[in-house]
DNA sequence: CATCATTTAATTGTCGACAATCGCCATGAA
DNA sequence: TTCATGGCGATTGTCGACAATTAAATGATG
């Protein structure tokens, strides 16, 4: 747990809804709540002990940061992604990160270009021990770009990728993951983006930036083609 | 009011909660509520003659979509953008919209493309009466703007920025419009971006977008200054 | 046996009331 | 005069109960 990411702060528990939002948000990032499966007012009203009235405001935001899906009358289920949308996903947070790696080789300052390089040495340490296997498969990852979106100094981008995007990832992450060389890969791309943000090289930065989340997505796209391959089953089809 | 845009078409006013969630927003974005005003949930509960439980998740809807901000214990206020907010909610724009434009070049089909030239015509009809002044400060500029994300064919995308961004864009232009030649070569400029997308230049169309959306943005830091100039009041630091 | 209408049970939507917390104002002391 | 402190009013947070709507189960009918 001597993670660099700010993992869980709690900022702000300071009301029930606050708190079992954050519960269900990790619930749901962590893969306890299955995607897809339906999840009913009275029975986590139950399981967190609390009324429904702050349990259907914590489950209004978890609808805004995309995490359930909500049917009027109906009822609620934890968002699953399909490989389209997930596609989607990582067009965005192409468009998105590019930009923040922009602005980043603009504003970011010489302490946050260190802990950004800290990062990166905490990496290769965990890369060395477990022979790159297991980097860029856990939550690591996600440290370096939480770095680099905070280094753009631009608090709704922050927001947009940090508060909302980010727990989507994660969600992901836990269906598809990295594969083959692409960790290595994917390490040697953060070297290169934060020697273009420590040389100011704003455009070079967002390049590389882009071609990184780019590949990152074209992984995925393999990974999903060989898990079908695999099963033999294309039942996935968008009955 | 013949607009081509999705004006309110209420999709979803199946609930209390959704319709006066809608009301507000609107009341927001027209002004109607000034930025920085403090709203009250007793008040607004009389005013809508509504519960504040159903109140109260639209305001947690309104909280997520960052037309309010709200403090625990406190109160709600309706958000006031800085110029500071405005210029990164611009660079958010021109990342989000260059991707939206380069994936509408791939993706969109004869008859949108139809449908967007529809549209400027439309507003080359209307810049004919006002001699172009007019132009552009209206929600006519959004049309435009809302049919190319549309043509992307990225849902994400699309609930992010005609859902989240847009409100406030149109919240903005309550302070800040459009000024001097600018509506002129913002009309061009759409022209170009059709161009493109119609040739299926994607790399061109993402281009021209983003050229549009940053100079779009210069304009707003032109018009800034100018008011303060004009005022002489430098009262605006961010205390 | 299949299909459709009806009932029924469960869940969601809404409401009013009570408790907790915060901001404001008056009072008093340094 | 200025600052701390206490009480007061108002607003927010939370809860349980009732009404409305939906989906499923049941039974009737061709």
């Amino acid at each position: 747990m001597n993670s660099v990411a700010p993992e869980q702060n709690t900022p702000e528990v300071r009301t029930l809804a606050e708190r079992v939002f954050h519960e269900l948000q990790d619930a749901i990032v962590r893969g306890e709540l299955a995607p897809g499966s339906k999840i009913t007012e009275p029975g986590l009203s139950k399981t967190y002990g609390i009324s429904r009235g702050p349990l259907r405001e914590a489950m209004r935001r978890l609808e805004a940061h995309r995490l359930i899906e909500r049917v009027p009358h109906v009822g609620a289920r934890v968002v699953k992604l399909s490989v389209k949308e997930l596609l989607e996903l990582f067009d965005v947070r192409e468009a998105l990160e590019s930009m923040a790696a922009r602005l980043a080789a603009e504003h970011m300052t010489a302490e946050e270009i260190a802990g950004l390089r800290e990062v990166l040495a905490v990496h290769e340490r965990q890369a060395d021990l477990r022979k790159g296997e297991a980097y860029y498969q856990r939550e690591g990852d996600l440290d370096f770009h939480y770095r680099i979106v905070q280094g753009s100094h631009n608090r709704m981008l922050m927001t947009m990728l940090c508060d909302d995007l980010y727990y989507l990832v994660r969600l992901y992450r836990t269906q598809f993951s990295a594969s083959g060389s692409r960790p290595q890969r994917a390490f040697v791309e953060h070297h290169r983006i934060v020697d273009a943000i420590e040389a100011g090289d704003a455009e070079l930065a967002e390049l590389l930036m882009r071609r990184h989340v780019s590949a990152s997505r074209a992984n995925v796209v393999d990974r999903y083609a060989a898990t079908l391959a695999q099963h033999k089953d294309p039942a996935e089809t968008s009955s």
